[in-house]
DNA sequence: CAGTATCCTCGAGGATACTG
DNA sequence: CAGTATCCTCGAGGATACTG
């Protein structure tokens, strides 16, 4: 952390949360990752080393606290302090997503990363009972399948095929996914398109539209898209 | 500005927010600053060729912009998205006032910084008419004496002496100075334990608590110390 | 006043290999 | 799984001197 020496609330939040990484650790702890692979896995690009380190440094300024679960596994969570940053971090990302929202480029569209974001944010209480299997086959940019698991309410994202078969396909392309997921195309709007196409038994299908949870910008992204409609 | 290729508005805010120094830049010209001057002097530490930087960097994110002034000066100005930003700003300011509040560390102590802070937020409209001149002594950390002169209603720092009788003298130290401004320490307390000396005319002396104007997290400030007393 | 150009340093953080 | 240790690179930004 380096320091400003100035005596201002901005400033020490600036310090606090200004090193590289650090506010999307945060987010993502926020949005509910505890685990350091998960963490780690959510931040491609970041060093193993260096989320240690801004771990650390969390922990030190009171945002982040280790605990360690009934599993002998240790977990990152946040403090009082760290959940009193949400208005904040949620006031930061409406403004970015008001002003600078538009289709992700090519080099951000992720398949496992946008997975994961759309794992996190499952409505878990309209999921299916026991285990449910959806496949997401992605058309472009490259063709590629990924597969959500989801037992005991539970969303996990398989990059290898679990060997069974799926209740669920979702055939569609990554920037449509992102789009319903920001918020900025109805998701209706791609299943009457066939942008999205969903396989499987008439209760899975139905079932999509239930479970399946939305950015936490997507209100912001929603309110953009009608804009500019 | 370095990215994170994600598409995520927290990472958006964190790139285009999160270089060194911006989001003091954007404090800055937020609170009314607007010369390339007062930017710098107000940013003691970070040198002219990096706030050049900073300032065409924000420029390109369609924060700032640049328009020459009557007197053919330039001056910076937020945008509409520049003063957007205002309320995420405050809530991170908030979040840090409310967390981290703790009187300032001797090297935060700047008498000049403390008055440049303290002309910016004067009460204009509370000035007396014409020309005003109040001096401030410092007893602690060190001896120092400033001015601030106010000439109809735009107040200037003064590090020099003007040269002519000050209509007030304040006498303090630049602890107390700054718990007052934060809103940590009422007013009426400082003068009545005189931590805060006030001398001249009666009008001027009556006057202060008038025009003197507290920073933007003095609200939280004030909340802060009341849960704590 | 409001910058720009040039040179140089040092520290953030990547790569890699290792460990309880 | 959840890190740590070591080595090395490269680029952010400071210092300095200059300019319309």
């Amino acid at each position: 952390m380096r320091t400003y020496g100035q005596y201002c609330p901005v400033a020490r939040a600036a310090e606090v949360l200004g090193d590289r990484w650090t506010l999307l650790v945060v987010r993502d702890l926020a949005e509910g990752a505890h685990r350091f692979s998960e963490l780690s896995q959510g931040l491609p690009g970041m060093s193993r080393t260096l989320l240690t380190q801004r771990l650390r440094a969390l922990e030190r300024e009171g945002i982040v606290e280790r605990r360690s679960n009934g599993g002998g596994h240790r977990e990152y969570w946040l403090t009082e302090i760290g959940e009193d940053l949400k208005p904040a971090l949620l006031a930061l990302g409406d403004w970015a997503a008001r002003n600078y929202s538009r289709d992700p480029v090519r080099r951000e569209l992720d398949a496992r990363l946008m997975l994961f974001w759309v794992a996190r944010h499952v409505r878990r209480e309209a999921l299916p009972q026991g285990r449910f299997l959806a496949r997401f086959d992605f058309r472009a940019p490259r063709t590629s399948t990924i597969w959500l698991l989801c037992q005991d309410g539970e969303p996990t994202v398989c990059t290898e095929d679990p060997g069974f078969e799926p209740d669920l396909v979702v055939t569609t392309d990554l920037t449509t996914l992102n789009r319903v997921f920001a918020g900025r195309l109805a998701l209706s709007a791609a299943l009457r398109d066939r942008t999205i196409e969903l396989a499987g038994a008439s209760a899975a299908v139905r079932g999509f539209a239930r479970w399946f949870g939305y950015s936490p910008f997507a209100g912001t992204g929603r309110l953009m898209a009608a804009k500019t409609a």
